[in-house]
DNA sequence: CATGAATGAGGTTTCATTCAT
DNA sequence: GATGAATGAAACCTCATTCAT
């Protein structure tokens, strides 16, 4: 019953290679096609063009990624305004690590798609995808700024440091992908990082 | 007798607002050539080439901040062989921090080019202009982690981690640029950050 | 079921008309396609590039002539490692004669193709065309020497005038295809020249 | 008193060098006045364009060597009409050897140019130039051709093989300057060359 | 004499895309 | 589902030549 797929497949496994090595912009169809032993004609069976190929390529992993990262951060959300205290930085807790020991796992196994969505999506309406995530991120850390300068009045801050804090945080996972080769180094990395986050966010909201 | 070099003038003009609103792959000379008002022919004749023409726009302002970064290290690297201490923030003191404004106010003095050097620039040498910094980042960041771990020989850390704290603060500088359009402000955030990266410094390397 | 192909046929001879009147490097392949009815892309559809379709036009009929010529002086050589005796001039006997005949046969089929690679392929692989077939030539001339030489030890000669011979060989073949328009003058040309090369090549190495 | 023309023989030394190297139509402008150290306008004020600058570096040689190759034939032409004999080939006598010397010392002290108008003047007007001392050497051949006619009235022959003879040894001066490196072993093969060449018109003239 | 600037036309090539079959 | 042919626009670049200064 499974229908094959396999010309689909073959492109998409051929335009993989092309974007990751040349970037979206200098990828030539020509070239997938051919790498796929299949003619130009048979890509737009499959694809609109050639954005609707990369988006075939890198999109389902980005959104999965983003959706998993709202879904936390909505939950956390939610916490807030049922008046549960929550720490400062989402990873601190056990139950934190373990989401994102998850996310990051779901990285490192599509780690190449991730990697063209991030880096090579120049071109694409992905092209600035981490924004995305630090808008997010943002929230989050909105929220986190609010309690901390609640209990601490004479602390203050402003947007511009807390959308900081937010793209440090996402820019700290992406230096993880693009960097770290193996999931087993990634985790402690990524502890050691959330350590020193951790420490610099006491020392703005939590001085002397 | 003043030179007047009009055309060229007006063709780098051009070609920053080409490359700004393109980047430098999508940027068409054509294009450039008719908003400045000249032929094809005379940018071939001020310019060797595509690159040559992107060199112009963003080379030297790139290649200034580079040295005088370097130069910068350079000397805390002189200090710390002589003996002198140094504090491990190379932001921290006065005058760390006056050097650091003079850097400021030269990027925003050429900004827009810049940002050409750092966000349009796919395509050229300089597409991996912020790996330069960041090496040369890495190595002030190496000898005072080797400086704090002999005064504390039970921290341990690794090279990823040196690079990333390396990373983190060229990404910093280049969060600045990209995001605070007046350089009023910028100073400001530089010095949360600053706040903000000695503790997390801290938090790692004096722990407890 | 006959493929068409009639638009890489228009091309051909499209080129074939250009290459002919401006020679390779003058050329223009915007004429050649404008003149085929068809735009520069369908070329390169067809074609790698403009060597490519210089090979389509002039390759195929300069690889068979040299073909043909380098078995029948491979023939040779076969015949005279088996002791067989053979004639000064390839061309003396019936047999030879015939050989030859079938040559100058595809070269007037496809005289034009010839003309365009013995004379307006600077710029191309075929520019030193004729070189190729000289090399082929001089080693005949180079083993009928040996021979003569053999038999009249008193005669001494030098590669240069060896490979002179050959030279003129082939330049006189060359003469004929430019130099005559009919196939039925070409005969009784090359046979007159074949007189007066054969009495050379006796004034030189049977003396007196 | 004398100008320098220092301009003018910098322009010309790195025009034949440019010519040599790529021929006329690959030759740049650009370059030939980069090496000479000027800039285009300059070649303009001595050159009317790129042909009169070819002019400057061939033309002279090619002239004067084809000026004396007439005043020979003329005085062979002059010769005959006055009722004395002459020998089949030019280059038999003493005296006619001694003028061919002379003409190969000519060709040799300017060799470099030679060449070029012989080789690398595809594109000028001189891209023809040996079918101009073809042509004079025609008029000898036929007269000579004619006087063997009268004297063996059973011989026969066409314009077709006259102008080839021509050819022929015209063809051999050019192989002569383009093989032979050093005026010292020309000489030699010419006169090798020549005793083939008369082996081959008795051949022709005087069968049997 | 010579410069430096500029023209303008042309060169080859590449590309994403379309469509009849 | 897929092919093969073709489009048409645009790409970067080179060139001989001109001309005001």
């Amino acid at each position: 019953m499974e229908k094959d797929k396999e010309t689909r497949n073959h492109l998409i496994q051929s335009a993989r290679k092309e974007f990751s090595e040349k970037g979206y912009m200098k990828a030539s169809l020509r070239t997938i096609c051919k790498n796929a032993g299949v003619t130009t004609g048979a890509l737009y069976f499959f694809f609109k063009d050639k954005d609707d190929l990369f988006d075939a390529v890198a999109g389902d992993i980005i959104h999965g990624i983003y959706d998993v990262m709202q879904a936390h951060f909505q939950d956390e959300k939610r916490m807030v305004a049922e008046g549960k205290g929550f720490t400062p930085s989402a990873e601190e807790s056990t139950e934190h690590m373990e989401a994102t020991a998850q996310v990051i796992h779901q990285m490192y196994l599509h780690r190449e798609d991730v990697l063209i969505a991030l880096t090579k999506s120049q071109g694409t309406k992905y092209e600035n995808v981490a924004d995305w995530f630090i808008e997010t991120a943002e929230k989050h850390y909105r929220l986190m700024a609010d309690v901390m300068m609640k209990q601490n009045p004479e602390v203050k801050t402003d947007d511009k440091f807390i959308h900081w804090l937010a793209h440090q945080q996402i820019d700290t996972f992406i230096y993880m992908i693009t960097h770290i080769d193996k999931e087993k180094d990634a985790l402690p990395f990524i502890r050691q990082a959330v350590t020193y986050m951790m420490a610099g966010w006491y020392g703005i909201f939590l001085p002397r």
